[in-house]
DNA sequence: TAGATTGTTAATCGATTAACAATC
DNA sequence: TAGATTGTTAATCGATTAACAATC
């Protein structure tokens, strides 16, 4: 059994951050970095850090550091960014578009290779390249292509419905734009949510305390 | 000084799905609900809903249970949807286009008022009935307006100009879709952050575990 | 009153930070 | 070797869960 059995999920979404930062390091030429510059730079602990790579393994050099180069391409490996992987994305509507161009756009290494839509005056359209398919060409193009994502993007009361059909053919990891709990109704799924509207609530309420905090700070001035 | 003074974020980041469940129930005519009930329909304990919910104060009646008309609209105040906002969006690109229009469809109580943009090919056309702007049309713009609420969908590199702009027109809460750390080089700041390809990477790796742990139990079948 | 369920305190669990020995 | 910095163990901090007294 490998090193990296279970980690916690609080360290495995600090993995695309640290690759990002390293990412740009490297680009700028830096070649070594100790956990206490990294941590400055990123706005982390050095202990922080440090725990969190070694939950994959020892990638540094004692008194040394971490070369730059070396250490992003674990991270890489470990994030799966060298393994391919084909997505369907369901639902060609506003987020939908505009998540199957950002998807071709930045390359990673997730390849859309089906899109799919309910809409009659949607289908047959075509978007980054492909063609914009109908909900009853699904099945056939899953049983094909065998994609290993979902990306959901349909209105909540479609959600269910795709789900079940996307996991008949295998498709266990969902990326999911619609407010419908995947995570709840299929065990057994790999679901990460991109809830907007919650992420905008949150500001929302954020911004509410930190006016009011302004106004109380105005009023008792000591 | 009121209750809420000082609620943990992963309080917060719980209100919105609270107050989702709660107005669905609310509309297939639920009009009363406990601790219990609520936890089993959410995947959360009882216990941290009224922790949860105590934070902000008592809403429920001892050996009853809540009224859920009630405390949604309740945590729909906590979250200030009650309160109107105005918000500018900068960067109208794919997912910049794509948000706008999620904004006016989904009519949450954040009131766009003005969509900017750097490309002269951009500006000038019409997005959910507004005219998209020029940056140097900003200043003016947030001086006669005074946006609370920045929408940056802008490329990384340009994050810094724009929030910098903003602030100075005391816009403090940003919803960022940009990898730029807002809250890092700007302290005072309220900012969420929607990195989808962070979100991406997450699920990459997810589905690796996932997968390799199938293997495994497929070697190792006891 | 008896039953139910909250509000709240105490116990547990997990994640972060600090400390330091190992070692390059 | 001396200095630096990791890997790792121990201490602290915070969040979740359990328990129970208050009360509708």
């Amino acid at each position: 059994m490998s090193k990296s059995a279970d980690i916690a999920m609080p360290v495995v979404r600090r993995l695309p951050r640290y690759y990002r930062f390293l990412l740009e390091l490297e680009k700028s030429g830096v070649s070594r970095i100790s956990s206490r510059e990294l941590a400055d730079k990123m706005g982390l602990t050095a202990s922080q850090i440090r725990q969190d790579l070694n939950c994959f393994g020892g990638f540094g050099q004692q008194g040394y550091g971490y070369i730059v180069a070396q250490l992003r391409e674990e991270i890489g490996r470990i994030l799966g960014l060298d393994r391919a992987a084909g997505a369907v994305l369901i639902g060609a509507g506003n987020i939908g578009t505009a998540i199957a161009k950002q998807l071709v756009f930045s390359q990673g290494s997730l390849s859309l290779c089906g899109i799919f839509d309910k809409a009659p005056s949607v289908i047959g359209r075509r978007l980054v390249g492909l063609r914009v398919q109908g909900m009853d060409e699904l099945d056939a193009f899953c049983a094909e292509q065998q994609p290993q994502v979902g990306i959901l993007c349909v209105p909540d009361a479609a959600a269910n419905e795709v789900v079940s059909q996307l996991m008949a053919h295998g498709v266990r990891a969902f990326w999911n734009f619609t407010h419908y709990d995947v995570a709840l109704h299929f065990p057994g799924t790999v679901v990460e949510n991109v809830h907007l509207e919650d992420s905008l609530m949150t500001l929302r309420y954020r911004l509410c305390r930190l006016s009011s905090e302004e106004q109380e700070s105005e009023q008792a001035p000591f």
